[in-house]
Order: C-alpha cells, then structure tokens, then sequence
DNA sequence: ATAACATATCAAAAATATTCGATATGGGGG
DNA sequence: CCCCCATATCGAATATTTTTGATATGTTAT
C-alpha cells in the first residue's frame, strides 16, 4: 500500500521538473539522441544522463542503444499507463461516497 | 515558453508527493475537511496545510470553507485539465517528425 | 593498440521541498 | 468580550533532488 504510492509518484516526477518538460518537448517530433537533445538545452552532460534516467525509469520514455549513441523516444505504451493512471487517481468513487464530516 | 514549462509542472509536482497521493485517495470518495484528512495520514497539522495548498494551487483539488472548516473534493474540470494536459504533453507530432540524428 | 568520442556513473556541492513547532487569523459559543 | 477550535502561515531544521566536475565504460576509426 506504501509502495503503490511510490510507485505512481514516480511517474508523476518524471514530469514535474521543467527541464524534463522540455525534453519531452523534443522528443514530440520524434526520436533524438542524447547529443540532439543537449545541444538544445541549457544542462550538461551529466545532468542530462541524469534526467533520462528518470525519464526513462518512469516508463513515459525508451532508449536504444546503437553503436555510441543512445537514442530516446516517447514510448506510446508509457504514455497510454500515465494517463490511465492519472485518470484512476482523481476519479470520484461514487459507490463510496460518504459525508460523515464535520459540520 | 520558460513560464510554460514552469505552470505545467505545477500539476505534475502536486502528483509527485506520496503523501499527497494519499490525500487524493481519500477525497477520491467524497468531500473531506482538513481534519478527516489529518485523522488518517501521519503528518502533522501544518504540514497537511501545505500539501492541501500544492493541491488546490495544481487545479486539481478544490476547497471550500464553511464556518471555521475547510472542505476539499477532487476538481472535476481541474483533473480533466491535468489528464488533457499529459496527453497534450506525450502526444508525438508525426508532422514535424523529423530523422536528422547522428548515425 | 591508441586516440577520440558518446554516454553513464560517482561523490560532493548547491538548490528545493518537506516537516516541525510556534504563532497568527478568523469563526462560533458562552 | 473572552475562550476554544480549525486552519493558515512563518522560520528554522531536515530531507530530497539537481547540478557539477571528475572519472569510468564502451564504441569507432586510425
């Protein structure tokens, strides 16, 4: 039950930093490796590798390896699991509404 | 375009806490003041302030206050908004899809 | 094998977020 | 008016996240 909630949280982190916002951004037109997206943004190196990681971890974004390079995309089926979690959270639960409050 | 990113992350970041996930599970079945809320999480008072002020301010949760009570319920527009807003966010732009990478 | 390059990882520093206790504010009851 | 209760705000302490520079790893070209 703890746990759930890291769970989920982890994905929702993945977004809430404005730098990974703009990654995201790139990756919107499409695949980009992670020399693209540091030439086009205001961090180095590590900190981008950083960033991906988390990204990455989150499931909203894949890597490839090939030769040297890491490419990063937004990943359809991670995208889909964030907005249904999202939807699951702040849905209101009718059946277990309940007004025992105090007035 | 910086102040974007910035007010965009504003929802993720109020999803981001654990704590404030346990929240939203329990506004998830109805309407609670701050008091309900404090009897069922381990923070303390002034903390569930702070988290209840992150998730108003994100949209997603709205209060309301009735005499000396504050009551919070899920916003309904607020979260369609959030769930709008990952889509927007993840949707990739075949459009502008373009291959220039390092190969 | 050596050199150059792309990326990942590490540890320490810096920046941010969260908690806590104390205090302020504002409402309702006596 | 005075007191009690619910919540908000404040500043300091603590915890977590992010950045940075140095170094490690793995790849390609010579």
């Amino acid at each position: 039950m703890e746990t759930m909630h890291e769970e989920h949280s982890k994905v929702f982190k993945a977004l809430c930093d404005e730098k990974r916002l703009r990654i995201l951004e790139m990756l919107r037109n499409g695949e980009k490796c992670a020399c693209q997206l540091l030439e086009n943004i205001d961090i180095g190196q590590s900190s981008l590798s950083y960033h991906m990681k988390i990204l990455v971890e989150s499931g909203i974004v894949e890597s490839r390896k090939d030769g040297k390079w890491t490419h990063y995309k937004i990943s359809k089926q991670g995208s889909k699991d964030a907005i249904e979690l999202l939807r699951k959270l702040t849905i209101i639960d009718f059946n277990n509404e309940n007004d025992n409050c105090c007035k």
